[in-house]
DNA sequence: CGCAGCGGTTGAAGCGCTTCAACATCGACT
DNA sequence: AGTCGATGTTGAAGCGCTTCAACCGCTGCG
């Protein structure tokens, strides 16, 4: 800096002010500056200017599952939210180790980045909150008790598949669980209770997250008796796994029986399987994210607050009104 | 770090020794220290750290596509070799901006990482290079000239497709094309040369890697006459696209054509498609590129290296002999 | 007794930047 | 002519850490 300062026969501190493009420095100095530092090859040092300034413009995103097309969305809203602010986002992944989550979220607190958000938070709640106290947390698509949570209305998703379901006129309708995944119990919960409300014939299956469980459960199912006419699974990879399963047993879809999936991924788009889905806002939960940090980051320090974003319904090809010609009682029709 | 020393009787030296786990610190001051550091919330400020040492024990990555899955094994394999190495993995994404890719890089540099990996780069090549010359810079799965690359043998890739099926006992094959698809020349053009040289009757249809363009390239290839016995798509979605179209007009995979994908994507594990593919050892492209990395750090000036990684068939359900019965020339049997 | 050697510790300089009080310059205004 | 404000510019202090030469107190040796 003293070189490009030197060249450009100014003092190093005009350098600076031209490096942060402050408002006060002749058009001709700056040039002059500006050339200088291209010749020389110089580039500002971001540590040492974050030591000076005592922020980074950075925040930092623990991504929890690289592999989750889900967290891709909610990153490219965060990103374009935090450009729209000048603010860099760094990101890295501890891969869904627990602990790992723990020592990347500290790890971004040493580097001093002015925020953290957490995409799927699977490390031990109390730190969490422990660190939301050191810095500005936000955690995306878990809550966490103690810390600003952005996440779906998952419950209000349950009930969106059983109104989708009432208005085609279906009877009886079951749910494939998602286990212990992110989101699943609100999800059968409010399936099962909206369900209950009406009226309907409703059923659980256990599951997980996984195209295997969609296919199990298609089989209890059979075993069970006769076919509910409405099949709501716990997310898109389960429906996949279930409506390969009815196509073996030679159930049309969605003739007799309807399936609805959950996430509205690259799966459910797929000319193959049109699945009718329910879809996430994830970049708006991106933006939101970003909304609550830059509001801590500004200085609110208003208790822990929780925004909901609204699923939506994604009708495609695999739900319909319940043929009345189809009695799937005994096998395919 | 005045007040843990001062907390712990000691001098602020000694607290950067511990902080560092020097041997030289008797173990009951670093008790002491530690303890001090505790109490107080001390958290090291690695801004400081990387200014004061001049590295930062941290290297970039930069992630071109983080929709697409295919990096994210890349980087499990990056990440586990640079922890092994006490290396910290940072990755932001300018989400296929070619202007971004490099501002991010440079921000990388300015940031004072100690290198920088670019994952699927599209970046102007003599930018990039230029990058490279600042700072140890490896690309994975592109080729740029100038700096350090990883890459999959793409067109080993086309060589094995056309082995495959001359294996199987294929005379007339196909290729639908990748268009400029990062590796579609090789493939296409490995597997062109090698189908040639076997005397197959091939052909090659346009594309790119879509689900549209693998319905596309089938409606092409059925209106210009007898279908190939074997279809090498450019990656696994042409193939979903493919196998799609050749099912609505009823044609039997594999008794009547094989298809063949690339990339080994989920898409192609999934139990409705069992698609045979070519897969990428992703993670292994991840650690070689870290220690062309460790290399470059540990002061390694030599020229620019292109490491090339053999990519394997994964047959699965879509790829078999042709069936002497089967005559696709006039439609399905 | 003196000194080398060693584990352990200290003070101070410096990493590359920002920032602030203070200063210089100059045109405009009383 | 003198003063004031606006506009630019400067030097120096300081951000939180590392590191190195120097130092301290001790043991063990000749």
């Amino acid at each position: 800096m003293d070189d490009v300062a030197a060249a450009a026969g100014v003092s190093r501190a005009l350098v600076s002010l031209v490096m942060n493009d402050s408002p006060k420095v002749s058009s001709e100095r700056r040039r002059r500056v500006l050339d200088a530092a291209d010749e020389l090859g110089y580039r500002p040092n971001r540590a040492a200017r974050s030591l000076a300034q005592q922020r980074s413009r950075s925040i930092g995103v623990v991504l929890n599952d690289l592999h989750n097309p889900f967290f891709a969305e909610v990153i490219d809203g965060i990103t374009d939210a935090a450009r729209a602010d000048g603010l860099h986002v760094l990101i890295n992944s501890p891969n869904r180790d627990p602990e790992l989550e723990i020592e990347l979220v500290e790890n971004f607190i040493e580097l001093r980045m002015d925020a953290v958000v957490v995409l799927g938070a699977r490390g031990r709640p109390d730190r969490l909150a422990a660190a939301g106290r050191e810095i500005p947390l936000v955690v995306v698509g878990d809550n966490v008790p103690g810390v600003d949570v952005v996440m779906n209305n998952d419950r209000r998703g349950g009930e969106i598949a059983v109104e989708h379901f009432a208005a085609l006129g279906h009877q009886r309708v079951a749910h494939i669980d998602g286990g212990a995944g992110g989101g699943a119990f609100e999800r059968r919960d409010g399936f099962w209770d909206a369900a209950v409300a009406r009226g309907l014939d409703v059923k659980v299956l256990p599951g997980e997250y996984t195209e295997t469980a969609g296919r199990e459960a298609v089989d209890h199912l059979l075993a069970a008796g006769p076919l509910p006419t409405a099949l709501f699974c716990a997310n898109d990879v389960v429906a996949i796994g279930a409506l390969d399963r009815l196509d073996d047993h030679g159930f049309r879809v969605p003739d007799a029986v309807s399936v609805l999936g959950y996430d509205n991924t690259n799966l459910s788009q797929l000319r193959r399987f049109s699945l009718s889905t329910i879809d996430q806002p994830r970049y708006r939960m991106g933006c939101l994210a970003m909304e609550q940090v830059l509001k801590r980051i500004a200085g609110d320090t208003s208790d822990p607050v929780t925004h909901l974003v609204e699923p939506e319904l994604v009708p495609r090809r695999t739900t319909g009104s319940p043929s009345p010609s189809h009695s799937n009682a005994g096998g395919p029709s």
